[in-house]
DNA sequence: ATCCTGTTTTAGATCGATCTAAATTGAGGT
DNA sequence: ACCTCAATTTAGATCGATCTAAAACAGGAT
């Protein structure tokens, strides 16, 4: 009942012609005679021909896969990430090859490994933590196109897609200074990436551009519980802040949380801003104040990068940053307790 | 700067030994001496060796990467399903061919095209909306092993991987009835897909065997602000219900939007219920009462199955069921106006 | 020395598509 | 009839690893 596989020879030997031909056919060479065409394409859509793009590979050296690695597949922001380079992959008939670093540098290493033996064209990679400066040059040693995306390592050693963190933050705390804040804390994870690094210096920016006082930094561990803890910590802060920005919006979730359990409700006694506009922003009660960074777009782009640098693997270094947007909603109160 | 690749011809001229010699060393066959395979491994390691997945399975005919295909990246139920698929597969050191069919069936069919020009070892598919109920056997006939999960097409055709709806469903009402709701209404969705139909028939008959009044089964867009919208019509059913429960945790969360919109207080006028108990049902408010379907052990089933395929062509048929647990929390109050 | 046996190693073909360089075809010009 | 030139087509090598079937080798036993 299962069929042998087709392949190029058995269509020529049909066709009556070589299997080059019917390679010329398969890639839509312009060298093949109009007839010649149509009688081939005709006995490959009878016999359900399937080119063998594995096959392909090997000779031409193009796999039409991409590799992308994120290091969380369950926060929003990355599987937004994934859904917007997954899209821009599949338009251009590529294919997604996916892992997940769980934020784990060791793990990540293999993962490259794997892909390297699976033959990718290029790789999206959104270094996890803790991840080696020279990751990116060893990565093209091998001969891998390299795009990273919402963070990196080695700044300006590939080409880079991202969210301009640093305006976000702005915007979030010229927002609450508008709001009248002028003691601002910032609820920041523990986790060391550059994405931290950005929204910490503008953070910093954005209050001496602003002349609000820094309300104190407080770290959490990045999950949802993590962040309901340290609602604790902050409201013990020596001087109580009457707004806190949070590194994201799943950190700021928590914190409300905590907060409303401290007997503090946000959005009227604190104001409480996330950074991301995940769509829970828009579930939370009350709802969140949040900077879109659209993920989605900053993954479409990285896979725009990245098909930029296969087709011409010698183009100057490029930096597609997407400008984010503040959303207003309610948690972002005034300060009454 | 950039090498050029290492072969195992390479390694085996260095070592001084036949191709065939080195390529049972990097299969770990018994064949080889000892102290032959320690030279060889360690050339292989000062190299930076790596095998060519693609080339081998042009002639052995395994790839190690396995296709999966989920209607959606959004719904934190898929990106959940797919990282525990994802994180199993990487355990057998596989790979995951990863598309998004967008409920789309033409799409779908594209994308699987795709995946057997990848030469893919074997799919793990959520079928899309209006999925013909002859796709399986297609497949079957392509020689391509496949698992379905979460929702399926022509039941038992495949090995299945997925939650006892139907119990789930039962769990919610059963919890209702105990709270006093005597009728319960139900938030479903306009896609058919198996999920639909399975949680309307756990519904049912929840109903016929709790002995509780059916309030009326209303329809949404599977979106938060459809569920949203969709309050109104609640509220305007001829029979007032008490208690609504929703085809899922978004749909919910819409819906308890809605009512608090339209003056209705959700856990304490009405009770609200979801399915699947993503994260984000701890985070509306109040915190949504759920069934939680552990999508993340239902991708790690469905490769579990794949890989148990694999290695038995011949197998029979097996479904691999993951019992629902009810998560109380407070949506599910009174009705009081 | 010779034979046997079990252990290691290997030459050469193979998977399916593509590349290179060359052959074939056919039309038009002389 | 012969030559040119462009348009088509093709034989054969190639990519890198694995398979098959057979060869080489070592260590006893005779």
């Amino acid at each position: 009942m299962i069929r042998k596989k087709v392949t190029l020879a058995e269509i020529a030997r049909i066709a009556g012609v070589s299997r080059a031909t019917v390679s010329l056919v398969v890639r839509n060479s312009p060298l093949v005679a109009e007839h010649t065409r149509q009688r081939v394409e005709q006995i490959m859509a009878d016999l359900d021909y399937v080119r063998d793009i594995g096959a392909a590979r090997l000779r031409n050296n193009s796999s039409r896969t991409i590799g992308v690695i994120v290091p969380n597949l369950v926060n929003a922001f990355f599987t937004e990430f994934l859904s917007g380079a997954e899209e821009v992959m599949g338009l251009d008939d590529r294919v997604v090859l996916l892992a997940n670093s769980r934020d784990d540098a060791p793990r990540q290493d293999q993962i490259l490994q794997r892909f390297r033996g699976h033959g990718v064209d290029g790789v999206i990679l959104c270094p996890a933590q803790g991840t080696a400066a020279d990751l990116p040059d060893r990565i093209r040693r091998w001969g891998l196109p390299l795009v990273q995306s919402l963070r990196e390592v080695g700044r300006d050693a590939t080409d880079y897609a991202g969210a301009d963190y640093v305006a976000g933050v702005g915007l979030a705390v010229r927002h609450l200074v508008e709001r009248g804040h002028r003691r601002i804390a910032f609820l920041s994870v523990s986790a060391r990436t550059s994405a931290r690094e950005e929204r910490l210096e503008g953070f910093a920016r954005a209050l001496a551009e602003t002349g609000a006082e820094d309300g104190g930094i407080v770290e959490a561990e990045l999950s949802w519980e993590g962040a309901m803890r340290s609602a604790r910590r902050i409201l013990d802060l020596p001087a109580l802040p009457t707004a806190i920005l949070c590194f994201n919006d799943v950190l700021a979730a928590g914190l409300m949380a905590g907060l409303r359990q401290a007997g503090c409700q946000p959005g009227r006694d604190r104001a409480v801003v996330g950074l991301d506009d995940l769509p829970l922003a828009e579930l939370t009660y009350p709802p969140m104040t949040s900077v879109a960074m659209q993920p989605a777009a900053i993954g479409a782009n990285a896979a725009r990068l990245l098909a930029r640098r296969l087709a011409d693997p010698d183009a100057p270094v490029k930096r597609a940053i997407v400008q984010p947007l503040l959303r207003i909603r309610e948690s972002s109160g005034g300060a009454r307790c």
